[in-house]
DNA sequence: AGTCTAGTTGACCGGTCGGTAAACTGGAAG
DNA sequence: CTTCCAGTTTACCGACCGGTCAACTAGACT
């Protein structure tokens, strides 16, 4: 009941070990057999659970994206501080993530739907809809923050939050091409700032650059 | 006997067809097999010309970069108008180049250059360096027009062009990719108004939002 | 006991991939 | 004529891919 603790061996094997594998490389260049010997698990059975390769990123995707909502969207964007706080907060989770990864294993993976969709969105439909899904639900957190904003009056009421949003997620998905083009997690920060330019929360003063503020830009 | 010299090079052709096929599909998706078919040539001629498909890539990277120039970032960059009517006609552009292929292909391409990154980026150093170069030189054209704008006096004078142009091209990135996610041009023009907020000529009233003007002309 | 069944295993398949090798072609030069 | 050589052609390779299959194992239910 609380726990399906009797069959979780193989099956979530394979999805944390097609996470690993195709978050640091990619969809293609990563097969089933290499996925089955991380995961310590035949090709047959990977074929039990599921019924074709796409069929394991599909449920792995899943899973990844309740990670990242609880690892990283609740607590930036609904932590506490202003919008402007709280993009920075999301930007700082952005960074230390990719950072991370990139500290691990050498690579900068970037945003691993972005990455599927510019591997598989024109020839499976299948994943780009999973894709597209899960991308929605990203920037429907941005857009409940905005809204929030716009209720406490840190955002102009008109704003709509929604378009605001999807500008958001747009800027955020090129700024991880950027970063993995440069493959540097430097990039995340240096870029971070233009979503205050965008949202609108750049300061009262002006609205084309925001000033250099103390050190939080700094890395260890 | 007389007309085997019809096509000026076979290597142009390679060039060409893997251009064609690259660009609306994927790198890892065409096969030297199916470019050697569509040029009219043998494999062995192919890797007479080029020493690795990496090869093939490559030259044809320089040749599209060529290309996009000449017929989008010059002519709307450095066209007549403001900096605002300059980002219009670049935005149009574009969407009318990947509207074009979609109406054309059934796909919706997406960046050339931002795809290869998400797709090689991670593991061909010498595809992401190329990338890296062809983007930067991307830059350069926004960079130069921000400057334009600068000392019009249409940006403010403090405005930091550099760091504006790398902006300017992240947010770009990130609508292909959006656009690529919903295989629709209609993203991109969607999403294109954003670059006013970001580069700060949304207009002289907020900086949220800019007014709905109806009839953007098709100009291209 | 016997049966059922979810799960596992390892051998195997057809196809595709990037790339290679060697023979061949035709025109230019000595 | 012979030599030379950029370019072409054809057949082929080994590696790898996603996926299949029938046999097997171990626990649960009757």
């Amino acid at each position: 009941m609380d726990t399906q603790k009797n069959q979780p061996d193989s099956r979530t094997a394979l999805l944390q070990a097609a996470r690993d594998l195709i978050f640091t490389r990619s969809f293609e260049h990563v097969g089933t057999a290499e996925i089955c010997e991380r995961a310590g698990v035949r090709k047959g059975s990977l074929y039990h659970f599921f019924s074709s390769k796409e069929d394991l990123v599909l449920a792995m995707l899943d899973a990844l994206m309740d990670d990242f909502e609880r690892a990283v969207l609740v607590p930036s964007l609904e932590g506490p501080g202003c919008i402007r706080e709280r993009i920075d907060a999301f930007v700082q989770a952005i960074h230390g993530f990719e950072a991370a990864v990139h500290r691990e294993s050498g690579y900068l993976p970037g945003c691993p739907f972005g990455n599927l969709i510019v591997e598989a969105g024109t020839y499976s439909p299948g994943l780009r809809q999973a894709v597209k899904r899960h991308l929605d639900r990203v920037a429907g957190h941005f857009q409940r923050c905005l809204q929030e904003g716009i209720d406490r009056g840190e955002l102009p009421a008109h704003t709509d939050a929604l378009a605001l949003a999807e500008r958001w997620l747009a800027l955020m998905e090129g700024i991880l091409v950027m970063a993995k083009v440069d493959q540097d997690p430097a990039t995340i920060l240096r870029l971070g700032p233009a979503l205050h330019v965008l949202i609108g929360v750049s300061g009262p003063h002006t609205t084309s650059e925001d000033p250099p503020e103390g050190a939080a830009g700094g890395n260890a």
